[in-house]
DNA sequence: GATTGAATCATACGTTCGTTTAATTCGCGG
DNA sequence: CCGCGAATTAAACGAACGTATGATTCAATC
């Protein structure tokens, strides 16, 4: 169904990919028109459908795109915590799992903040298209995260421990969400900037995370 | 601008304020066409505009319809708690906050799952529309329970704290959404059912907000 | 029974959307 | 110098969108 060009790596390409990832994040996938995308990358309208096929599959290519660091940054920390003890703690594997997901999504540059605009905007998307723009990668490595949580956390039920990795996953990416799309006048401006937060994000989804199982 | 009816509450009014909550929360704001609406509703295309003006108040109702009930019982929990004692401690206080979050939002009924799903638009919607849409209501309970929280928990700076109660507002939304938009065809269904989540939440939320500060 | 005004109706307007088509440009190997 | 294919371009398509308009229905009022 998608055509692909034959031979080269056009820079036409890549700049759709930077034009999208933008415009995607800053106004979701439905509010972002094709022609917003070209007119940004400069270039003709007809791009998008000789280079991808279709808009959908450039929202794929730059949801891919975007995920993939994250991913490999959350399957190379669990790695090598697996590779010094067979047991990591509860901190360590949440250190593993949410930090990548600040480390990508960094307040200080501008790609942070669309990067977790981006992820909420997939997340969040009501379309069933929108299922499969992350593609299968994050479930495995979701999947052996919740080995390892189970491990070191005996004791509490498989459907809870579900929901605390949602909750994870939650306030890693509502919270950079919020920090960027709101100036929320009324507020101080977090001016500590994104380490802060990080920090923030691990002690408080560490002492969730070890949280003793609900009475039932 | 907007034209309002004079007399009588019509019934077409709230059978759009119904249709429009529906559509609003499976398809989101963009991918709900006016003329869905008013199809499911059973009336005339120029109903939305006629009852509520455009499109974008409409939203606007459907969200003040939704948000008011959840902002009425957390503000009522946060009064009866203030009324027993000056110094609630953390797990009332979540308890009240989160509480509200999931009883109007109960997984057995439909209509639970459309307000989950609705709240998670209004959040998550990169139109500055959307910004308007939950009223100015939720920021005052919200700084309310912000103070008691401050007391509850001392020694945590402001930035922090808040960066909390936006994690406690992640887990409860994102976590409802996601019970109900994914089957996950590899996952067993949560049986257990909301009041199971209920309290796999305040666990989680209490553990998380009772952290110490973190190291700075 | 005529009048009034809220409510509903059919219909059209102008715009924007994603996609497609056909022509054109351009670099490079033959 | 020619031709070939990748890449880009201009232009148009049909469909769907939100909104506005004017006529029409209908129950309550005098």
């Amino acid at each position: 169904m998608g055509r692909v060009p034959r031979v080269a790596i056009p820079d036409t390409r890549t700049q759709l990919l930077d034009a999208a990832e933008q415009l995607f994040a800053e106004h979701g996938y439905r509010g972002t028109s094709v022609r917003a995308i070209t007119k940004l990358a400069g270039a003709n309208l007809a791009a998008v459908g000789y280079h991808f096929g279709s808009k959908a599959e450039l929202m794929a290519a730059v949801a891919r795109r975007v995920i993939e660091p994250i991913d490999a940054a959350q399957r190379a920390g669990l790695d090598t915590l697996l590779a010094r003890t067979a047991e990591p703690s509860v901190g360590e594997l949440v250190e593993a799992f949410a930090g990548p997901l600040f480390d990508e999504m960094s307040a200080e540059d501008a790609g942070g903040a669309r990067t977790s605009r981006l992820i909420v905007t997939i997340l969040s998307d009501p379309a069933e298209e929108a299922r499969s723009w992350s593609g299968p990668g994050a479930d495995t490595v979701g999947e052996r995260y919740l080995a390892a949580f189970t491990r070191a956390l005996p004791g509490l039920s498989p459907e809870e421990l579900r929901f605390r990795m949602r909750g994870m996953l939650a306030v890693t990416a509502v919270d950079r969400l919020e920090v960027h799309q709101q100036p929320t006048p009324g507020c101080a401006p977090p001016a500590a900037g994104g380490a802060a937060a990080r920090r923030w994000a691990v002690t408080f989804l560490t002492a969730a995370m070890s949280a003793p199982p609900s009475p039932n």
